[in-house]
DNA sequence: TTATATTGCGCAATGA
DNA sequence: CTCATTGCGCAATATA
């Protein structure tokens, strides 16, 4: 992981904000087949803002500020994400485990009443020596 | 893989969608005003190459396939990680059932035992609970 | 060294 | 309208 220093060259916008607006690009096809030009200048307040204008300035710089949150809200979500399968993950092992137990529990109990049902159907009266005994926690 | 038409959109007025017009924009470096690439011209092979060179435009598709590649591949590995989530979510439920389920069976189990031990030492000889069950004679 | 893979960032279109 | 998302290209950097 790395940060970049402070390249602060974006793709090819030009000029600052404060020094007239000379693009250093030209439209290599001026008229030619390609009549899709934007909006260019000199429309009506449609849309397209000019370059170097104040307000186009000012909202790139808002959008750009809302796109590194957004960003950097998806990298928070995709991390929480990757925790929670963790956390499931472990949830899941114990669960697993207690699964164990209680089976092996329900078996041993299961047993003891297998071994009665033998008692009683031989007629035998086993002493009742040393009961099994066990906690819950 | 996804093949982007070799369209040579700057970082500029490009990516309309339905507007194949791509005003082919190149950056017009006489050498007067360009500050921002300072890739010390004249010398042979530097590191920077210059904009419109042949190498330049290729280096740079590579690239920029490479990066498509790249952020569809976290992207699907994101949506992995959701998928996780979820089927561990689900495995989890089942294992919390069965939990309940065993426990309720060895509740049952210990029931049973306790009555019995209660009716050994009541010195009783129950049948179960099957009443109206009496032999007559 | 070169080639590919990641990453941060800005732009513009679009969604909400 | 504003802000949030998203696709895309560029360049720096990391990795092979």
């Amino acid at each position: 992981m790395n940060q970049s220093p402070s390249s602060a060259s974006e793709g090819l916008s030009d000029a600052l904000p404060g020094s007239p607006a000379t693009p250093q690009l030209v439209p290599l096809n001026p008229g030619g087949g390609g009549k899709a030009t934007p909006p260019s200048k000199n429309s009506k307040k449609s849309q397209r803002l000019e370059r170097g204008s104040e307000e186009y300035r000012q909202r790139r710089e808002r959008n750009n500020m809302a796109v590194k949150k957004s960003r950097l809200k998806s990298k928070q979500k995709a991390q929480d994400t990757m925790q929670r399968v963790n956390q499931l993950k472990e949830e899941n092992e114990r669960l697993e485990a207690k699964i164990k137990l209680l089976t092996k529990e329900l078996s041993v109990l299961k047993d003891l009443f297998l071994e009665h049902a033998h008692n009683l159907s031989d007629n035998v009266q086993p002493e009742s020596s040393t009961p099994g005994q066990e906690s819950a926690g």
